[in-house]
DNA sequence: GCCAACGTTGGC
DNA sequence: GCCAACGTTGGC
């Protein structure tokens, strides 16, 4: 089982939007960028845990957990003129976006934000800290994943 | 709202 | 294939 983040905006689609969905599941459309991509149509399995993290806000950081509830298929909101998320060079026979279903799990007590989680010398080499990042989805390790979930269990 | 960092586009 | 211009992301 591989570990996840997710980068969301709240004022477009938080935690609390995944938690009232039927199932608690929606679909991850709207990622337009090709490593995202890659990482959703090949390497994200059923099962895998991902942390959900809300960006370009007031508390920037993750504020719980999901899990993969369906494996990379085509981004339908591509082939689709009203959607904000159409892409005119799609051709729907030969998909170039690709989405997962996300399955929301639990919410953290607390937001663990991003200036919190930059004062861990553990989480230094995480991704979503590198310089200039901008990927919305991303592997987290096995070490980095088990740490915060630490953070949140002490409840700071 | 600013702006640094980055990805994409398109001319050559 | 290079690279300047442009658009977007996202923290602050």
């Amino acid at each position: 089982m591989k570990y996840w983040l997710m980068k969301t905006e709240p004022d477009v689609f938080s935690i609390e939007d995944l938690y009232k969905k039927p199932r608690k599941t929606e679909h991850w459309d709207g990622v337009r960028n090709y490593q995202a991509r890659n990482m959703m149509r090949d390497e994200m399995k059923k099962g895998d845990q991902v942390f959900f993290y809300h960006s370009n806000c007031k508390e920037p950081g993750i504020v719980g957990i999901a899990e993969v509830a369906k494996e990379g298929y085509p981004d339908f909101t591509a082939n689709d003129p009203k959607s904000k998320y159409y892409d005119p060079k799609n051709n729907p026979d030969k998909p170039r976006w690709y989405m997962v279903d996300i399955c929301f799990k639990r919410q953290f007590q607390r937001t663990i934000s991003l200036s919190e989680l930059k004062n861990y010398k553990t989480l230094t080499d995480m991704r979503l800290l590198a310089r200039g990042n901008r990927l919305s989805v991303m592997p987290v390790s096995k070490k980095h994943w088990d740490f915060i979930l630490k953070l949140d269990n002490k409840g700071e």
